[in-house]
RNA sequence: GGACCCUUAGCUCAGUUGGUUAGAGCGUUUCCUUGACAUGGAAAAGGUCACUGGUUCGAGUCCAGUAGGGUCCACCA
């Protein structure tokens, strides 16, 4: 067995493990009809991303609990793969080409998008190389992309059927228009922002009265000349003679009606509103209700066109809007201005304020509203923390159709055809559903030269949210038994960032109940039992985390400097369930020290014996000899059982960052501080070297167990240079993971009986052993290592056994440790519960600053006792309290006046 | 406008059905390179739990309100 090094370097030993269990398909996942199946599918992140630290969060997460699920013996699967991410991608090569003075127009559709598929194979496998550097243990031999053949076949089936079905449909309507990216968006990828502009009031000469105007309040002056009707409320006295009037639109001048409309808020400017039906969203209503035309007097790339008339044609929205206002100004029309914060929409890709815009589009009716609303309202699917169930149901209720059509050219091109020599944009509800006119299918019509294929695309999130069922290989029933979809779905947990609970969550929810398994009941259905909402990662300012920003640090740069482990231990110990995180580097260094802690506790074992029959719990439980068990043992023990049951606990209330938390206490301050200190006493002596061993060996295997799936490197590194495993096994594929009922049964098999009164004598020594540092630090003695201490103990029991002074004189650092029952002369002492202890100092004690020491300690103990009396004095409480607070109080308050009484005696005797 | 979250030590954060004197890491001060680990050990300092009320025998914890910070939804031109 090779040697344990002084300090643990992460690089190799995670190179050299990850692959190898890669070369061993360790991470496959497989039905198994003996086993319960887990099963979690990645959120496939976008093909050219690269590794943020939101990713090593999220997939953290999925990691622990997937290896857990394998420890615990289930047959536990990671569905890995990515997302094409439509607008994201088709941008950056657009952004490419434009290096090169090109746009993808030079191309044509069919180069541009083989451009694409040539990114995407040369970056597109950089994401999922960075999660192997984290040691995410996915099945890559399932990995899935969402344009692949079999995928692409999913998303169009899926088309053609809410198709046949009624859900989609082609409409006319006011989109979210981005301008940048030229193609339609949904509400969801739309982005409310403040933005300071000028509101401008404008006057509309009345037609048949010269010299009379109505003023109108306005923030987009360009659009002027695309205004068909000026819009008041029909109860508002100042214009109830000007009802059925005409005005004069003072951009491209011609006469305008004036409306009544309910629409319009009184309070707001003059309470007139100007109707604008084809750039704005509630004066499209309005000219729907009056039955007013539409003039649109902006191009898909955001510059006005003639409509806008002479001086605006040609420009740019932005420079459109100066110049109008100009032109305003110019001709008199134009009668205040003002400062003005409003909220416009952005589009979240582009960066860039969308325009409503009137565009023929395919919507989708979302199928299954009401049952995804029930799933989650009635726990069949539960989120942690529960309080986004509120969001995601909210969303229901108020859901509205979804614009799936993309003007893309990356993505799934929509499977409809038209008959040639039909204009797309005249098409009836009634030619849609006209076979001799429009074809749906998945395969086009048969005689191809007749038809044309629609250009649109599908929305991105219209093929993700098929992933938990096409990774599957939903919809082909051969494809699906391979898979093993009967037995993994649904998957047992999603890991999302709660951004994405409508675009991905929902909809997901949404179409596992529509087309898995038809007629099953609803929990068969869904296609995942849990969802886990991780926080966002901020910086230190509290900022999100953001490439132009530039404050997000490279997660494979704090890999190279921490190891993986140790940013993945960093990470999750500031992880609380659903809380946003503010990154410090300083708790990835904390990961890393832990791994190196834990490294270093392993090498004092390896050094400290030969290794025993470690190759399984049963193997070194009979290895323990209940008959040589000190207190120090026993506490061991029941702390590594406890801890293994807060970790079942943790586990099954995803509380990772309280299970990383529980770990680290354990190991660092019972195992580390403690029990390896005394154990350096114990393996002295031939009488309890075998038993201590074999101590440690169990602990540290539970520990390592217990820490596998945080920290998978190291844990495999060290469970093989330990000896746990055997031949050709790994931790993270073969081990199994007691649980605390059968690491309980596995020591009382061999007698050992957990005395609480033996844990309990523990705290006691670790009380006395603070102490006797304490005494000599404040001596000044600190690094001495030859002092007398005493134990004053004049009570019947003795509370120190004989069998604890080797240990104790090791870790006070003295040479020598007396139980004695009168008081020393000159010592300075502490009052234990264990008794008084006094340090031996040769010379004089300074009186003043011990009375300093012990009245402090008094006026802490005296403010204690007067609020424990007054507790006990007070008849509510000693009637309502349960009695064994009562008990609690009292037996405290009994204990604090011994130890006030010492403290008098000991003050009393320094006069 | 509606909903939700946060405010605890200098910093970043825990604190699980209300119940002893509120914890951790980092940082700070002092001491220690003792044969697992200086990526370490020991000791110490540091908090009126944002504020104001209320419920309760008892509130960091439950309720209401106020202030500050954040997120989501809806948006009046």
């Amino acid at each position: 067995m090779a040697e344990i090094s002084k300090s643990y370097e992460p690089r190799d030993v995670e190179k050299k493990w990850y692959a190898a269990w890669q070369a061993a398909h360790a991470f496959a996942g497989r039905p198994a009809a003996d086993r319960q199946p887990y099963c979690i599918v990645i959120p496939p992140p976008n093909v050219t991303g690269v590794l943020t630290m939101g990713h090593v969060l999220n997939n953290t997460l999925q990691d622990i609990l997937v290896r857990r699920a394998r420890l615990e013996g289930r047959a536990a699967l990671w569905i890995p793969g990515t997302d094409h991410a439509g607008i994201a991608t088709q941008t950056v090569v657009e952004r490419e080409l434009r290096k090169q003075k090109k746009t993808r127009h030079d191309f044509g559709r069919e180069k541009f998008v083989e451009k694409v598929w040539d990114w995407r194979h040369e970056k597109g496998g950089i994401i999922l190389e960075q999660l192997r550097r984290l040691g995410a243990s996915c099945d890559w031999d399932r990995t899935h992309f969402t344009m692949d053949p079999a995928y692409s076949r999913a998303v169009l089936a899926v088309f053609v059927d809410l198709f046949r079905k009624g859900h989609i449909y082609r409409g006319k309507r006011l989109v979210n228009w981005c301008p940048a990216s030229q193609t339609a968006l949904s509400d969801e990828e739309v982005i409310m922002k403040p933005v300071n502009g000028t509101l401008w009031q404008v006057r509309y000469e009345i037609v048949d009265r010269p010299g009379e105007f109505i003023s109108v309040k306005t923030t987009r002056p360009e659009t002027i000349p695309g205004d068909v009707a000026l819009a008041v409320h029909p109860d508002d006295p100042r214009y109830a003679g000007l009802i059925g009037k005409s005005v004069w639109r003072p951009l491209n001048r011609a006469q305008i009606p004036v409306v009544a409309d309910t629409a319009v808020d009184r309070e707001f400017g003059s309470g007139a509103l100007k109707i604008t039906p084809a750039h704005d969203k509630v004066d499209f209503e309005v000219g729907a209700r009056h039955h007013l035309p539409v003039i649109d007097v902006l191009n898909a790339d955001g510059t006005l066109n003639e409509l806008a008339g002479p001086g605006l044609a040609g420009l740019d929205r932005f420079a459109g809007r100066k110049k109008a206002a100009e032109l305003l100004k110019e001709s008199g029309a134009l009668v205040g201005e003002e400062a003005y914060q409003n909220n416009v929409g952005y589009s979240e890709r582009a960066d860039v304020p969308i325009e409503p815009r009137l565009t023929w589009q395919w919507w989708l009716k979302y199928p299954r509203v009401e049952e995804a609303k029930a799933a989650v309202r009635d726990g069949h699917i539960k989120f942690f923390p529960e309080r986004w169930s509120k969001v995601y149901l909210h969303w229901l209720e108020n859901i509205q159709d979804w614009c799936i059509s993309r003007q893309l050219w990356w993505g799934h091109r929509i499977p409809v055809w038209y008959r040639k020599g039909l204009n797309k944009e005249k098409l009836t509800e009634a030619d849609l559903k006209d076979p001799a006119k429009v074809h749906v299918s998945f395969d086009g019509p048969a005689d191809k030269e007749n038809w044309f294929q629609e250009d649109d695309v599908l929305d991105t999130w219209a093929s993700s949210w098929l992933w938990p069922l096409a990774t599957m290989g939903w919809p082909d029933e051969t494809e699906m038994k391979k898979a093993g979809f009967d037995y993994f779905y649904p998957t047992t947990t999603l890991v999302t960032g709660p951004d994405i609970i409508f675009f991905w969550v929902a909809r997901m929810i949404m179409a596992g109940l529509e087309f898995a398994r038809p007629g099953a009941p609803l929990e068969k259905r869904i296609p995942f039992r849990n969802v886990y909402f991780t926080g966002i990662i901020r910086d230190h300012l509290g900022r999100k985390m953001s490439k132009s920003l530039g404050n997000s640090p490279d997660p494979l740069d704090l890999i190279d400097k921490y190891g993986a482990d140790g940013l993945r231990f960093g990470i999750i110990s500031i992880a609380p369930q659903g809380q946003d995180i503010r990154f410090v580097e300083d708790r990835i260094e904390f990961g890393k020290n832990f791994c190196n802690k834990l490294w270093n506790a392993c090498r004092f074992r390896q050094l400290s014996g030969p290794a025993g029959d470690n190759a399984s719990l049963a193997a070194i439980a009979a290895r323990l000899d209940a008959a040589k068990f000190d207190a120090d043992d026993h506490a061991i023990l029941d702390r590594i059982l406890a801890t293994t049951r807060d970790l079942e606990k943790c586990f099954r209330e995803f509380e990772f960052s309280a299970g990383i938390q529980a770990l680290y206490g354990f190991f660092w301050n019972d195992f580390c501080d403690w029990y390896v200190e005394v154990s350096k006493a114990k393996l002295q002596s031939d009488e309890t070297r075998a038993n201590c061993l074999a101590i440690q060996d169990l602990v540290l295997r539970q520990t390592l167990l217990l820490l596998h799936p945080f920290i998978p490197f190291i844990t495999e590194e060290l469970w093989q240079l330990l000896g746990y495993g055997t031949a050709d096994t790994f931790l993270m594929r073969d081990a199994r993971l007691e649980d605390s009922s059968q690491l309980a049964a596995a020591l009382e098999n061999r007698g050992v009986r957990l005395d609480p009164a033996k844990t309990l004598r523990v705290s006691l020594l670790k009380e006395l052993v603070s102490s006797a540092r304490q005494l000599k630090a404040s001596a000044g003695l600190a690094a001495r290592s030859d002092l007398t201490y005493y134990l004053l103990n004049t009570a019947a029991t003795n509370l120190v056994e004989v069998e604890d002074v080797a240990r104790l004189l090791r870790l006070m650092g003295a040479k020598a440790f007396r139980v004695v029952g009168q008081a020393p002369e000159n010592c300075p002492a502490i009052v234990t519960a264990a008794g008084t202890l006094y340090l031996e100092i040769k010379g004089t004690v300074d009186a003043a600053a011990e009375k300093q020491r012990l009245a402090k300690e008094q006026a802490a103990l005296e403010k204690h006792i007067a609020a424990t009396e007054a507790r006990l004095a007070n008849k509510a409480f000693t009637d309502k309290a349960p009695p064994a607070v009562i008990e609690g109080a009292k037996k405290q308050l009994a204990e604090l006046q011994a130890k006030r009484a010492e403290l008098e005696r000991l003050l009393k005797a320094l006069d």
